[in-house]
RNA sequence: GCCCGAGUGGCGGAACUGGUAUACGCGCACGACUUAAAAUCGUGUCUCGCAAGGGAUGUGGGUUCGAUUCCCACCUCGGGCACCA
């Protein structure tokens, strides 16, 4: 008999495998396609480890069967190489990062070759080769053309020991994950890509893929979609009590300008004075200005609004050292408070007195907000916001009252009269809103002070904090006085920054209320969805912070010229190529390497031809592998990403399995760029992957986590050589259910072994010539097969193994069908012969998992085209079904006989059969039969 | 705190849609073969009990003729999120 050489077996088909290129995907072919997926390695420096291969088996069984089952699969492989460690790595050794990741790849090459993956060798792809970042960089400007990337000052967290930023996933328990110095929050410019603005679709989308249910659900949490309503709760200022309103030139005395302004102010209970004052403008606004002084009271509860000519008048006020609370200006370019369309230097010089100042452009109108510095109401930066609703100054200056559309307030009461606006998913519980919970930063903007309280995201012992803003807000609903605090967690980066706090209702604000004091209004009236707010959708997904700054990561390819701004690098320049530097340290700054390189960094704008710097930010990790599988349809296009023919066939991928880890980030970018793709008509679905399965990981023995520190690591290497890729994988399939996380146990592989070696036994026996002779001999089988069925003979038996083995590969029940797999061949070793054929399919329903001894013993059998090409077996149902069966009797639901019945035969018969039972007597025994449940082909229970 | 997943022999695990719990594998014990060992094969292996029988699927309840499976409460472990309004 031959001996099981594995490593000189499995070398051999690998080889002719590959010189056949019987994996190699046709780009066109008569056969349907399949698309199978796993998610690209990063090659790190440490090799693959056990928990590697899992996937890449997993995935490889599927595809292993969609080609014998007539399909053009495409099974490809890549790597994911911009990295941190190999960052740091450069960093500690000044070793070129390019370098190290060829090294490093080509050994994650070998490894996982020696372990017959039916990889399309031929598509492999590196995120960090040229030609590939290239089209990452494309794709990028694509984004930027539409206005999707933009640039923004947002926190990052910053190590001021290593003076690095940090990624969130490099901050532990909020220290620095190298050197353990607290991590600090640090505003700079970062690059950010507007995913927000597919929040909806990504949510919605998903309505149509087939992922697990747990996958989905992760998704749709992280977008966070939530639907309530915005709702305005008006604020009265705790110390402005009078509005002056003093109008401009063109109202007459007596005509009582600004009614509509008036009632609006009054109903709120401030005093309004409009004085009718001598209208002969300029230059007469100093005897104006006395005019008010005489007849109005000003004091630091009043604010003075001045429109126009007014607005003159009130800057005269100032001047004159009037201590009212703040001053409005509203005018426009053709008015007295400009000459030649620039500010009159009385308005700058109020400005630079202290006085908020801020410019506000809208078509050809112009806002001017003064206030003073110390207590604003409504801040000037709030003013864009103003000029957006106040559509037409033209309808203030008239008297009538502005004409907005919508529900939108007039402007100008949005200013004078500020209010609070909430976002809750529970508008209904409105009556029972008895405070306003605000940010710490919304407390500061309204009020101008800091009240100590800071949103802590510390994840244990919040304790809950607030302090009373002195604030007063009217519950629209109630019409009640409610107190405005400041609290420590309602944070200003959702919804509005600002919650109606209804403790009768809410937890958080049942426990706020109590500590504090606060009413808790128990019964209240519950309110229609939309009688008080505006229906409104929000979502927790924010904009993807898409710079970094460090070396190892594509470029961004874009210039900043003083000149001309963000200008995009021209697409013909593209790939923007990493240049290689000696120092691979962050700067001092915590610009990126790059900042460094002044020859890579100063260049021309393309648009202005002027002096101008490149962006040294890189793209985050995210980036290249949120499209690499576009990339292996046409992996080696010069001219696009990928061929649109290509993209057309292959797209979307059938079948995308990956770690569960990577359920929401990576998935959501990646289909965040499809979508995006696919609206610029370059990608032919609206989705990447059809299909999404997750493996669970390998844990070291005993059941914690693979790591180089705790020297659990199991090279698959070792165990290649020792015992065989194909005991390898047969184990890994067989350990534990795919999802799950299982435990590494060596001591275990050896029951994947003594498998293979009983598969190479039978083979030896089958491929005999005195044993060939007798084909179809039928050997009844028993014991270990009885739970695949009674009295099965073999053909039986396989035929039910094929079933199984075909059902359970598509569920990723690997485990189970390799233990069916381990009954049959347990049974074809005991029979006195098996027939060529029987053996052959069992070979081929053995050859996901065990490619190379299927492929060894199949030409043993003189087979002269590789078992790849063959076609997968059908099982016969005929023969899968059992004439005979044993069921189960119970009496009272405890199981106390076993009967054999036909399967033809009727339900009083078997009941008949059961009651007749020696041992169904003996328990029965004069007792009375109440009921008899027959549950078909399982069991009969007598109730008594 | 919330969400997701899991808890079954000495160990990894199996059990369809509520229907014979512990398949398959590891380990262990005994036996066969062998001068011997390895390999292989066979038998046994949840637990108490001589047996009849009883008890076990994290714990406690419930629904049901029947629950590892469904419901309620709780405990432990793993993963994710975090005062998300």
């Amino acid at each position: 008999m031959k001996e099981y050489e594995h490593l000189k077996l499995e070398k051999k088909w690998q080889n002719e495998w590959e010189k056949k290129r019987i994996y190699h995907a046709q780009n066109k072919s008569k056969k349907p396609k399949y698309y199978s997926l796993i998610e690209f390695p990063y090659p790190s420096g440490d090799g693959l480890h056990v928990g590697h291969p899992r996937p890449y088996i997993g995935m490889d069984v599927i595809s292993r069967k969609r080609r014998l089952e007539g399909y053009n699969v495409l099974y490809p492989i890549g790597w994911d190489a911009f990295g941190l460690p190999t960052e740091n790595f450069a960093i500690k050794t000044g070793k070129d990062p390019r370098i190290v990741t060829k090294k490093n790849s080509e050994n994650f090459k070998r490894q996982i070759k020696s372990l017959g993956i039916s990889f399309d060798w031929s598509r492999e792809i590196n995120t960090t080769d040229p030609k590939y970042y290239k089209w990452t960089q494309w794709i990028f400007l694509q984004f930027l053309k539409k206005g999707l990337a933009y640039k923004a000052k947002i926190a990052i967290n910053w190590c001021p020991k290593d003076k690095i930023g940090l990624a969130n996933e490099e901050v532990v328990g909020g220290n620095c994950e190298r050197c353990g110095t607290p991590v600090e929050k640090r505003e700079k410019e970062q690059w950010m890509l507007a995913i927000t603005k597919y929040a909806e679709r990504l949510d919605k989308d998903l309505d149509d893929v087939d992922y697990l249910p747990q996958i989905k659900l992760a998704q749709r949490n992280w977008i966070g979609k939530s639907e309530g309503a915005e709702i305005d709760f008006p604020v009265a200022h705790p110390r402005v009590k009078r509005f002056v309103i003093l109008h401009g030139r063109s109202s007459r005395p007596g005509d009582n300008s600004y009614p509509w302004l008036k009632k609006e102010l009054e109903s709120r209970g401030y005093k309004v004075e409009v004085p009718e004052m001598p209208n002969s403008g300029e230059p007469n606004d100093l005897e104006q200005a006395d005019f008010v002084k005489k007849h109005c009271q000003l004091d630091e509860g009043t604010v003075v609004v001045g429109h126009s000519m007014g607005g003159i008048v009130a800057l005269r006020l100032l001047e004159q050292g009037a201590k009212v609370h703040g001053v409005v200006l509203v005018a426009t370019p053709s008015t007295g408070l400009f000459l030649d369309k620039k500010p009159r230097p009385t308005v700058t010089q109020a400005a630079q007195r202290g006085f908020k100042y801020g410019e506000i452009k809208q078509n050809a109108d112009y806002f001017r907000l003064l206030y003073d510095s110390g207590d604003t109401v409504v801040p000037a930066s709030d003013g864009e916001l103003f000029a957006k609703k106040l559509n037409s100054y033209c309808q203030f200056s008239t008297g009538e009252k502005p004409h907005f559309q919508g529900k939108e307030e007039p402007a100008i009461l949005d200013l004078l009269l500020p209010h609070i606006k909430v976002f809750t998913t529970r508008p209904d519980t409105i009556f029972g809103a008895t405070f306003l919970a605000i940010a710490p930063e919304l407390a500061k903007k309204l009020t101008g002070k800091n009240f100590g309280i800071k949103v802590d995201t510390e994840r244990e012992n919040r304790e809950k904090l607030g302090a009373d803003t002195g604030l007063k807000a009217k519950n629209p609903a109630t019409g009640q006085e409610i107190p405005v605090w400041v609290v420590n967690y309602v944070s200003a980066d959702y919804g509005t920054g600002a919650i109606m706090g209804v403790p009768a209702d809410d937890e958080r604000d049942n426990e706020f209320a109590k500590k504090f004091n606060l009413p808790i209004v128990e019964n209240y009236k519950k309110a229609g969805f939309e009688d008080f707010g505006k229906r409104i959708t929000k979502f927790k997904l924010r904009d993807w912070v898409f710079s970094r700054q460090r070396y190892w990561g594509e470029p961004i390819p874009v210039i900043l010229c003083e000149k001309c701004g963000i200008v995009p690098v021209p697409e013909r320049d593209l790939p923007v190529e990493l240049p290689k530097v000696k120092n691979y340290q962050p700067t001092d700054s915590g610009e990126s390497p790059l900042a460094n390189i002044s020859k890579w960094v100063n260049t021309k704008c393309p648009k202005c031809k002027g002096t101008a710097k490149r962006e040294t930010d890189t793209m985050p990790n995210w980036a290249g592998s949120s499209w690499y599988y576009l990339r292996y349809t046409d992996p080696k296009n010069a001219k696009a990403f990928a061929d649109k023919k290509a993209l057309k066939y292959w797209t979307p991928v059938d079948w995308y399995n990956g770690g569960n880890e990577h359920t929401t980030l990576h998935l959501l970018y990646s289909r965040f760029w499809h979508k995006f793709l696919y609206d610029l008509k370059l990608v032919p679905t609206p989705e990447p992957y059809k299909k999404r399965t997750s493996h669970g990981m390998i844990l070291g023995e005993g059941g914690v986590k693979m790591s180089k520190s705790l020297g659990n690591v199991i090279n698959p290497d070792e165990i290649v050589k020792t015992y065989g890729a194909d005991t390898l994988r047969v184990y890994e399939m067989f350990m534990g259910p795919f999802n799950q996380s299982v435990a590494w146990s060596t001591e275990s592989i050896i029951g994947a072994r003594r498998f293979i070696e009983k598969v190479w036994r039978i083979g030896e026996k089958v491929a005999s010539p005195n044993a060939s002779a007798q084909d179809f001999l039928q050997s009844n089988v028993s014991h270990s097969q009885k739970h695949l069925g009674s009295n099965s003979s073999l053909p039986k038996l396989l035929n039910k193994t094929i079933k199984k083995v075909s059902e359970d590969i598509e569920t990723m029940s690997f485990n189970t069908a390799i233990s069916s797999l381990m009954i049959l061949a347990t049974e074809m070793e005991k029979a006195p012969s098996i027939s060529k054929d029987d053996y052959k399919k069992f070979l081929q329903i053995l050859s996901p998992f065990a490619p190379h001894i299927a492929e060894e013993v199949w030409a043993s059998l003189a087979e002269k085209k590789s078992i790849n090409l063959s076609v997968w077996p059908e099982w016969d149902e005929a023969l899968v079904k059992d004439d005979e069966i044993k069921i189960a009797v119970q009496i009272n639901g405890k199981v106390r006989a076993e009967i054999m019945i036909e399967i033809q035969d009727n339900e009083e018969k078997i009941k008949k059969q059961a009651l007749g039972d020696p041992a169904v007597l003996r328990h029965v025994a004069g007792q009375e039969v109440r009921k008899i449940i027959y549950v078909k082909n399982r069991l009969i229970n007598i109730v008594l």
